[in-house]
DNA sequence: TGTTAGCACTCTACTTCATAGAGTGCTAAC
DNA sequence: GTTAGCACTCTATGAAGTAGAGTGCTAACA
């Protein structure tokens, strides 16, 4: 598609700019980097990536950036795959405390360290709830007119709530309907618990039929909600202000309000559906405030599952071999983390 | 101390200074203002209230803004107390949805609502868990090498963490571990559950002390921590973009790296004492790098006894009266949240 | 004696203009 | 195919001038 030369030269002018940030003229190139031309030569070459649309013209006499084409095809063919550096790999460590009692401690770490290290804002898709199994659920006391409810779930996410009891409700009443309830539930996949198979259990449990319904709705609230339970981890916000691109507070406002609403982060997150790293440049995105940022991300799986999606946002010029990089070793990390807490 | 006009006048510059965040000059006092005098004499009383500290000049023929010390005369003497309006009550309302099945979430949405309220970074910080009293403890089964640790306290704080446990080690022992635990230690305030009474309970336990241990080290996770187990809730960063103080990005960037810190943020809401709201002006803070901004705190209590704060805060040039009224709404909010909560 | 009109003065913000510099594209020579 | 040279274009920068807002002072007035 492109000969070797034009190649050089485009990545060239990519690296160049992913690290000043600066349009860059033929002359630099011909000075900074031994293609062994001249800069007339590359100045040829370099009309003609504009003609193919790898490259853009801010204005008519300012020096070339790469267009969303131009890093499509870097990403693709010209940039090798990278390692994360010794020294990252050490600062990742020391950054992530060892923590993770606590599986929700652990993802706000994960995000933490995952802007830290790619200088970008970073999201986490925590994994859903929907995706993993009532276990058990057991009431704990609490007062005369309220419990604590605890339920647990195969994956290890816990969820306690406290729930009003009507006064005077025996811990033997409480005892039958957790009994019934893990008897019928167990096993289920969160979502699949719906008021219909109140029936089933409700024979079990006639006394009570407004605590069983209670129960109930809390798991469906652990569930269900805007999001089916899914969380959203955001860290890094502050990373965007460190971006030349994001000189103008006006941008930073838009792009920041955005990710303040949760549902545009789900959608974000939810893109993906293959395995593997997934780089989205530029227009490639479906959400017009971030046409002019890219999204690298990956899923982590348990068993083959998808359970929820690691990301960085930043701006195009990005350095993506470093972040994708980046982002595999947190997903590794997160899978690991993941297994420790599953069955 | 001042005379009625001197009065008025300051007021007008600061009332006007605060809606439009422009330098006020005479002309525009007496024509928006019905002093009944001339631009002339306004001109003499600003001469004196800048002489006396009140106002200051950004330049030599700029109009007047307020200074630090005009300020705190606002508030103190000036500006009348104001009430939550019925507009921002519905909206208040409105904004909090009716989640608070557990704690964490009110706060969070508390946050956010204030700082939706009153257009400025918003902060709160939790329940000490050094304030509360530890209620019980109870082991879950989770699978053969880990059990759900749930700590429940006498405010409706709940923690639950996974703990590790030696293979083979039966449900019989785990009861009379959590059975000793809360035997010896139900009542304590968290901080003072610590190591030396290990050795009282240990007579009860002995076959495995060191599932004992985890388990207090877990106690003391929750309570200790770098913050003494206090969570610090931050909402609504993104308002500080829409003050025209921070039309700088520099600026921006200093305040939110700060913000970031989780220990700056202890510290600041842990400068007050007193009850009632307080108010922290420009230079009064102690942290350099707000020094150009205002905290307007209140903390919430429960029984007399201090158990969080709720802060905002914002560019000296801020809302007072409204601001404070806000706060002052959502603390009784809170308070009754936590009424609700506590036994 | 306090208030006001008038006016000179000051300082900023904005506009205009000129200029330097970076970079291109084209042409002609190698 | 490559390169040197050159005319051309466009931006960023700084200087100079200008309008406007605001002050402080003085002198007149009630």
């Amino acid at each position: 598609m492109l000969d070797e030369r034009k190649r050089q030269v485009l990545q060239a002018i990519i690296d160049d700019y992913i690290s000043t940030a600066e349009p860059i003229g033929s002359r630099t190139i011909a000075r900074k980097y031994a293609l062994g031309v001249s800069s007339a030569t590359i100045r040829n070459e370099m009309s003609d990536l504009e003609a193919l649309g790898f490259l853009e013209q801010p204005h008519a006499s300012a020096g070339r950036i790469p267009s969303a084409k131009g890093y499509r095809f870097y990403v693709d063919c010209l940039m090798g795959p990278q390692q994360v550096s010794d020294r990252d790999t050490i600062l990742i460590n020391q950054w992530f405390e060892q923590k993770v009692r606590r599986l929700d401690e652990a993802f706000q770490e994960t995000v933490r360290v995952l802007s830290r290290v790619t200088r970008n804002v970073s999201l986490l898709l925590a994994p859903q709830a929907s995706a993993c199994k009532f276990k058990y659920l057991q009431f704990l006391p609490f007062d005369e007119t309220r419990v604590v409810v605890v339920i647990v779930t195969d994956t290890g996410v816990m969820e306690n709530r406290m729930m009003e009891i009507p006064k005077g409700t025996s811990p033997e009443e409480l005892q039958r309907i957790s009994g019934a309830m893990n008897h019928w539930l167990g096993g289920l996949a969160l979502p699949e618990i719906k008021a219909s198979l109140l029936d089933r259990i409700k024979d079990d449990v006639l006394p009570r039929p407004e605590l069983l319904e209670n129960a109930l709705s809390l798991i469906r609230e652990a569930t269900g909600g805007p999001s089916g339970g899914e969380k959203v981890y955001l860290g890094g916000a502050t990373q965007l202000l460190n971006q030349p691109e994001f000189r103008d507070v006006e941008k930073v406002r838009q792009l920041l309000s955005m990710l303040e609403e949760e549902r545009v982060l789900y959608d974000i997150l939810h893109t993906q559906d293959g395995n593997g790293v997934i780089v989205t440049i530029g227009q490639e995105n479906k959400y017009s405030g971030i046409q002019d940022c890219s999204v690298i991300q990956a899923s982590f799986r348990i068993d083959g599952q998808t359970v929820g999606t690691l990301a960085v946002l930043g701006p195009t010029r990005m350095e993506y071999a470093r972040t994708m990089a980046a982002i595999e070793f947190m997903q590794k990390h997160m899978e690991q983390i993941l297994k420790k807490y599953q069955r």
